[in-house]
Order: C-alpha cells, then sequence, then structure tokens
RNA sequence: GCCCAGGUGGCGGAAUUGGUAUACGCGUACGCUUCAGAAGCGUAUGCUUCACAGCUUGGGAGUUCAAAUCUCCCCCUGGGCACCA
C-alpha cells in the first residue's frame, strides 16, 4: 500500500505552482483586490523561527481562501535586512554585511519555499538594495524639504568603555549591553524628525481604523496626551519667572515649594545667585550616572538639594516658595520643573524628608479620610473639593481649574498648554549597516541636500566597521567619500556620516509591494490606487507601538505631499491582528543559547511542511502565546496520514460518486460554515477540530461519495495545500484545487430533522429526549413525562414551573 | 501604581447570544495486528464511589428555573505603560 509521503510531494507541487504562476498578484485587474501584508523579516544568520512560519501559514490560509473566493490578492514577501547583528557580525569577522545578507536572504527564501507559502515573489523587496533605499533616501528628502527634518543637540547613552552611543533597548540594568560597562548621559548632534507635529492626527485618526483596542491604547498612551497650563512663577526680586506645566491648577493654593529637573538651564543662568552652587553640581553629577531605566524604580527613596538664595513666589497665594532640584523630575517632560504640593506623593515624601511646609487645598468627599488629609497624615493625589484656596473654596477640582485658569490668565501668569509624551523622532545612527542620510554639510550653505537625480547614495564598500573614537559612524573614516563638493556653491563640504535607523526601510515597504521595480517614483500612483490600503495587516505585539505609529506616521506625509493618491485616506492599514509568539517547551524564550531553538527544517524533515502547518494552526488561539510540544506534531501528521488513507480506502473499494447520503450532506455543509467563518476571525484551532471530527465520522462511515470526500479536501486545502492538491489531481482532475472554487453552504441543509432535548429537573439534567426539529412545548412536556428515567425523580410532587427552550431544553421546577 | 488579556482534566485547549462543561488533539491504560518492535487500528479515560449517586470551570458572595458565561469582592499568571507634574 502507497504511503503518505510528503517528501515526494510537497516539492513536486512547490515547483508547479511557481511555474503556473498561480499566486502572482495582477496589476490591472476587474476583480476586487485583497492586500494582506505580513511584517517582512530580518533575515538572520539564524534562519527562519518557527514563530515566523505561525503567523505566514495564518496568512497564507486566508490568501488562499480568499483566491478561491475570487480575490485578487495581494500577499507580498520581503527582508528588513539592514540591522546590527550583521554589522555586529562584520566587526568580529571583517565580512562584509552585504554578503552576510545575501547568504541569509538565500536560506530564508529557500526555507519560506519549502513551507509552501503563496507570496507573489515576483515582488520581493529588500531594504539594501540600492533600487529600494533610494526611496527610502527620497523621503528622508521630502521630510527635510518641508522642514521636517533638523539636527540638534540631545543627550543620548553613552558607554564609556565601547565609546559608543546606545540606544534605549541597548541599556540593559543601566549598563551597556554588551561590556556590561557604565552609561552616561551626552550631548550628541542628532537628525530629528519632528513627529510631534502629527501627534493630534495620529491619535484621531485611530477612530478611521479596525485595530484591536490594546493596539490602539497602546499607541495613545505612548503619544500621551494631557491637557494642562503653563504657569508662571515670578522670582523672588526679579523680572524673571519659572515656567511649570500642570494638569492639576486645582491644587495651585496649596502649592509651597519649586522642584526643577537637574538638568534645568535656570541653574546655569543663575549660578551666581545660588550659594550652594558646589553642591548643586555635585547632585547634578550623581543623577547624570542614574539611567533612565534606574528611574523607573519608584521603590527609590527621594532626594533633593535647595537652590539656597533663591525663592520664587506662588502665582495664586504670593507665597514665598523655596526652590529645589531632584532627580524625579524629568528634564524632557513638560517644562523640566514642576510646582510642589501636598497633593503629589512624591512632593510629599519630599517635604517629609527635608522638612518643607506643605498646605492642604483639596478634601475628599470620605469624611474619615478627609480628617487624615487635613492632618497630613495622609498624601490624598484624587481630586474633590477645593479647600484653603480663598474665593475659589467649594468648587470641585473640575470647575476649579477653568476658574482659577482664567484667574491666572487674566494676570497673564498662565496660559493653556497641551503636553505630549512623544519626541521627536532621533534618526541618525553612529553606524555603517543601514541607509546613508543624503544630504551635505557646507560651511556656506549649511546643510544642502542631495538631488534627486543623484539618488541612490550607495553606502560605500570599508574595511572597518568599528564605530570611531569619538562616537562618530565608521563612514567618517573613508575621507574620500566624505569630502565633497557642495552641490549648490562647489565648495569644500562633507558628506553626512550617520545613517538611518531600522524603521527607515520598514517604513513604507508596503507601499513598494504595490509596484516594486518602479525606477521614476516610489510607486505609480495608479497602481497604490488599487491595491492600497492594506486591507489586513499582522504582526508582532512588539510591533504594535513603535513601528505602527512611525509608519503611520510617514504614509500621513506622503499622503499630504500627494506622494500617495489622496482618495486613499489618511490611514495605511485597515485592519490590525497580533499573532501570540512561539515559545519553547516548558514555556521559556527560544534562544540559542538555551539550546531550545526548533528549526522548522527538522520538523519538515520529519513529518513535512503540511504537518507543520497544521500543527501550527491547531497548537492553540492564534494571537496567544503557546509553547512547543513536540508530542503534539504527531497528532497532527496522523490526521493527515488519514485523510490520505482515506482516499485508498474509497479507491479500493470502488466507491461510486452518486452516493446520495443526507446526513453527510448536512455534515459538510455544517463543516463548510463553521471553517469559512473561522478562517476569517483567525480561530484556525477550531476550524481544525471541525475538520477533524469531520473525518471522524467519513471514517466510520461506509457511503461515502467521491464528491463529498472532494468537498471535504477542498477544505482542508488552505492548511495542507501540498497533501490536498496531490490528492485532487489523484481523482483524475486536470488542473489545480487552487483553481476551484471556494465551497458555498445551504442554509436549509444546515437544520437538523431530529434533535436531542435536555431535561432537566429543578436545573438538575436528568435525561434527553429526541424529538422532531421545533418540536412545540406540550408535545415536548408528553415525550418527557412519558419517559420513566424522567418520572422517577419527581417523586409525587406537583409541578410548580415548567421553562421550554426551542430544540435545547425542557425544565422541570418542581 | 495604572491599563489590557487571561485562570476550565495529567497537558494544549473547546464551549462566553446564560441552556448537555470538558469538543478536537496530546498523553495514559488495556486489547488487536506483528517473530518482535515501531507505526497503525479498536476501546476506555474530569474527580469521589463496588454501586446508587454526588462533586467539579482560581477563591468567596449574589442574580436566575438555569452561571465557565452576568454582578460585586478577593487571589494568581502573562503582557503593556510608568518618578509624566
Amino acid at each position: 500500500m502507497q504511503k503518505y509521503n510528503p517528501k515526494k510531494i510537497e516539492p513536486k507541487w512547490q515547483k508547479e505552482w511557481e511555474k503556473q504562476g498561480f499566486y502572482r498578484a495582477k496589476d490591472n485587474s476587474s476583480k476586487e483586490k485583497l492586500f494582506l501584508l505580513v511584517e517582512f523579516p530580518y533575515p538572520s544568520g539564524a534562519g527562519l523561527h518557527v514563530g515566523h512560519c505561525r503567523s505566514y501559514t495564518a496568512f497564507d490560509v486566508i490568501a488562499r481562501k480568499q483566491r478561491m473566493q475570487g480575490k485578487n490578492v495581494l500577499y507580498p514577501i520581503g527582508w528588513d535586512a539592514f540591522g546590527l547583528p550583521s554589522e555586529n557580525y562584520a566587526i568580529k569577522t571583517g565580512i562584509h554585511p552585504s554578503i552576510t545578507t545575501k547568504q541569509s536572504i538565500a536560506t530564508f527564501t529557500e526555507q519560506l519555499k519549502a513551507m509552501g507559502f503563496s507570496f507573489d515573489w515576483g515582488r520581493e523587496v529588500n531594504t539594501t538594495d540600492p533600487n529600494y533605499y533610494k526611496w527610502t533616501q527620497w523621503i528622508f528628502l521630502k521630510l527635510f524639504e518641508y522642514g521636517l527634518a533638523y539636527k540638534a543637540k540631545i543627550p543620548i547613552n553613552w558607554c564609556l568603555s565601547c565609546k559608543i552611543g546606545l540606544a534605549n533597548e541597548e541599556v540593559v540594568d543601566g549598563v551597556c549591553e554588551r561590556c556590561g560597562g557604565a552609561i552616561e548621559k551626552k550631548e550628541k548632534e542628532q537628525w530629528l524628525i519632528k513627529i510631534t507635529k502629527y501627534a493630534d492626527r495620529l491619535i484621531d485618526d485611530l477612530k478611521l481604523v479596525d485595530f484591536p483596542e490594546r493596539v490602539k491604547a497602546q499607541q495613545i498612551n505612548w503619544i500621551g496626551k494631557s491637557r494642562g497650563a503653563l504657569v508662571k512663577f515670578p522670582l523672588n526680586e526679579s523680572q524673571d519667572f519659572i515656567e511649570v506645566f500642570t494638569t492639576r491648577l486645582d491644587t495651585i493654593f496649596s502649592g509651597t515649594f519649586l522642584i526643577l529637573a537637574p538638568e534645568h538651564p535656570f541653574i546655569e543662568k543663575n549660578k551666581v545667585k545660588i550659594t550652594n552652587f558646589e553642591e548643586i553640581l555635585a547632585y547634578k553629577e550623581k543623577s547624570k550616572k542614574i539611567s533612565e531605566i534606574d528611574r523607573e524604580n519608584q521603590e527609590r527613596e527621594v532626594s533633593g538639594v535647595a537652590l539656597e538664595g533663591v525663592f520664587a513666589l506662588n502665582p495664586a497665594t504670593n507665597e514665598k516658595m523655596p526652590v529645589w532640584i531632584a532627580d524625579f523630575v524629568l528634564a524632557n517632560y513638560g517644562t523640566g520643573a514642576v510646582f510642589a504640593d501636598a497633593h503629589d506623593l512624591r512632593d510629599f515624601k519630599m517635604a517629609k524628608k527635608y522638612n518643607l511646609p506643605l498646605k492642604v487645598s483639596i478634601l475628599p468627599d470620605d469624611e474619615k479620610l478627609a480628617q487624615k488629609v487635613r492632618g497630613l497624615e495622609e498624601c490624598y493625589e484624587g481630586e474633590g473639593i477645593l479647600f484653603n484656596s480663598k474665593e475659589f473654596d467649594g468648587l470641585t477640582s473640575q470647575e476649579a481649574r477653568q476658574a482659577i485658569g482664567d484667574f491666572l490668565k487674566d494676570k497673564g501668569l498662565a496660559k493653556e498648554k497641551i503636553n505630549y509624551k512623544l519626541r521627536d523622532w532621533v534618526f541618525s545612527r553612529q553606524r555603517y549597516w543601514g541607509e546613508p542620510i543624503p544630504l551635505i554639510n557646507c560651511e556656506k550653505c549649511g546643510w544642502v541636500a542631495l538631488k534627486e537625480s543623484d539618488l541612490p547614495l550607495e553606502l560605500p564598500k570599508i574595511e572597518k566597521y568599528q564605530p570611531t573614537d569619538t562616537g562618530g559612524s565608521p563612514l567618517s573614516a573613508v575621507e574620500k567619500w566624505v569630502n565633497v563638493k557642495c552641490p549648490k556653491c562647489k565648495g569644500p563640504a562633507k558628506r553626512e556620516t550617520d545613517v538611518m535607523p531600522n524603521w527607515a526601510g520598514s517604513n513604507w515597504y508596503f507601499l513598494r509591494y504595490c509596484d516594486p521595480k518602479n525606477t521614476k517614483k516610489l510607486a505609480d500612483p495608479k497602481k497604490l490606487k488599487y491595491f492600497m490600503p492594506v486591507d489586513w495587516y499582522n504582526g508582532g505585539m512588539e510591533h504594535t507601538t513603535l513601528h505602527l505609529l512611525y509608519s503611520r506616521f510617514i504614509f500621513k506625509f506622503l499622503w499630504d505631499i500627494g506622494a500617495v493618491p489622496k482618495d486613499l485616506g489618511p490611514e495605511p492599514y485597515k485592519k490590525r491582528t497580533s499573532h501570540g509568539m512561539i515559545l519553547a517547551e516548558g514555556g521559556v524564550k527560544m534562544s540559542k543559547s538555551k539550546g531550545n531553538v526548533v528549526n522548522p527544517d527538522d520538523v519538515i524533515k520529519q513529518y513535512g511542511a503540511d504537518t507543520l502547518r497544521i500543527y501550527e494552526m491547531f497548537m492553540g488561539p492564534f494571537e496567544q502565546a503557546i509553547a512547543w510540544d513536540t508530542n503534539s506534531i504527531k497528532g497532527a501528521y496522523r490526521f493527515l496520514e488519514r485523510v490520505y488513507r482515506l482516499k485508498l480506502k474509497m479507491k479500493n473499494e470502488k466507491l461510486k460518486t452518486t452516493i446520495k447520503n443526507g446526513k453527510i450532506e448536512k455534515l459538510l455543509h455544517r463543516t463548510i460554515k463553521k471553517v469559512s467563518e473561522d478562517i476569517e476571525q483567525m480561530k484556525f484551532n477550531t476550524a481544525i477540530s471541525t475538520l477533524m471530527e469531520c473525518l471522524n465520522i467519513f471514517e466510520k462511515e461506509e457511503n461515502i461519495g467521491t464528491e463529498d470526500y472532494l468537498l471535504f479536501i477542498t477544505l482542508l486545502s488552505p492548511f495542507a495545500p501540498h497533501l490536498v492538491e496531490e490528492l485532487w489531481q489523484q481523482t483524475g482532475k486536470k488542473t489545480s484545487i487552487f483553481q476551484e472554487q471556494w465551497p458555498q453552504y445551504d442554509e436549509n441543509l444546515l437544520k437538523e430533522e431530529e434533535v436531542n432535548i435536555i431535561v432537566q429537573i429543578n436545573g438538575k439534567v436528568r435525561g434527553k429526549i429526541e424529538a422532531d426539529n421545533d418540536v412545540s412545548e406540550k408535545e415536548a412536556k408528553k415525550l418527557a413525562l412519558k419517559d420513566e428515567n424522567i418520572i422517577k425523580w419527581f417523586e409525587q410532587k406537583p409541578i410548580k414551573k415548567v421553562v421550554f427552550v426551542k430544540n435545547k431544553l425542557i425544565n422541570f421546577v418542581i
């Protein structure tokens, strides 16, 4: 007997499908389009991860089904290939990143093809290809042209021993990730992008898209919009003032001192007045060493130092306020200064510690709590009724914010202000393996953009990938490349040597898929108009804040300047979903160092790609993280083997195609409905369990017609495409299963003629009766009371009440 | 601290419009097949009990004829955000 042999059938059909070009999306089609987007992988040396296989299989299932439903599906793939691992590898070995990248891409391609994914390989993009990054650079020049890219000095994490700037993610537990050395904040010139200009739109337009609520919440949270006021605190005996941002203007009457961030420019400016300047400098030095990550530790005790010799005035009470510095006040949020009062826990702790004055101005409703608050036994941070606030006494916090705001505004001491947590986006990296920034710095003309015709500005080949001692990019050592003539005045000038961050290439790749070979534009507007927006974007949770935010921003910008057609609307993605991670056995993360990485190649070798696909779709809910279980793969393999054997069994027994089996027909229509609906809702695990149930019945049933069997395998085809194609063509079909129509179900065939009705007594299940569909209450009652097993429970007691649910149950209350 | 998701057999999970809890799969046991093993097939499998029956969806209370599903309180796990003024 022939055995199910995936090793033989899988490569055969993969070749055949590629030859036929089934999966090419057509640029011009009268069909409705469907743009399915998965996050393109970083081609690492480690090879394809089983996690990639999970999400790519999920969308492959949807793509295959939707094609069979008549859609022109665009399901593309590409490579997000700039990045640190290749560069670090180059530093270690001297092998150019372009070589390692090429090798990795070749491996990934082979692996993806072995999975049988129906990608449109004709549209492959690669962020490190000059023909691609030409347009990444073009977008940067547009940002520059529209004044959204600017250079500024900002503090970065500086590793003292590696002499290199680190991203926040590279600082682990306050020390350098690579060498474990100390980190210091250092000011450095960086290119920044004014994403803050789009903050409101990035919040408001979330109304237009279908993203999970938590993803929307994360985006909103990251942007961190808060409404408040800017308040001026005049300085004693001076015209000067300190400006403070607050959202709690209602508490201003309890403001008893001011706290500045240690980095606040006020300190340097008022050097002369401050009598304990040495002490201040020491504190500043100390706080420099505390990284952002350590600041997150709330258990840390509050600390601070007074600026001796300086006083401010509370604009509401005119009372004198000491001015302090403390490291819990952040220089880059608000104005880098706060007014401290009894209604903020940190301020409260600080006042207690250093014996600073405290005053209460808000009282809670709760009398008992109010008593404690009044006695300064407890810090009350909530809203309440004003107290100790002159004419504003008795107002609610909300009313008071408005009233006090108006009062101070009249005196010119306050104005409304909306503040954002979102910072402008640092767009420079002092690295090699990234897109060169296409700008030239001329002593006379300043920053000058390259002409569009001079793009792409190719990354020069170099020998040394190590960053320079001064923290400059490795490119800054390539003098021939750096020293150029100014495009404007032809005088001596220097290229920018920083490169773009990883995000640059992934911000807009979905646009390039619509028209990947265009040399004149980033993509033809006509093609964009047809394929965009992305109908459904799936990716990892780790990208739902930054990548999503950045790419939404870039799309909006391109939309604003007319680089993408206006009628598309301001959002690139209609719908976003996230897949759960695949963990190693035991629920820990897969990692090379732990040696628990599952290689998809090994699974394919042992069981075949179809088994891996079925297993990963069946293992659990798609959006949930789940641990790998080697044992369970067998179940997926057994299922496919049984499907294969059923075909053989049918052939041997010479079953005819004409068998009409009402029971099986009904089963199939129920299965069509459930599988079709489950796929669209990404409930792949229950879709497969429904198919398994169907097979279980098929195996027990003698009278299965070929037509029934073919319908069943059609439903299985998106999950196990190779096996089904093989079985399909073995029945003598000359064309591919994937040229077929997706089956439709008949509403009338979903109903059963007979139903089981549960009989309950006092809510407990005591039996069940078989009855015709839609049986009446009266009839059901009669049937139930005939049954001896049910009657015995009544024990002569009278029936108080009967609850009847049609086709489900009858409950007697006695 | 705040926000979100979740807690169901030995395991992954199903059922959330309130209406048979444990579908489907893994594992386990026994049997068939085999020289033997692997694979396969069949049967059983929530817990307690010889049985009758009772109990069971993190814990507690409540609403209801009826609760995994709804309400309240508490506990735990995972994820995100966070000295944000």
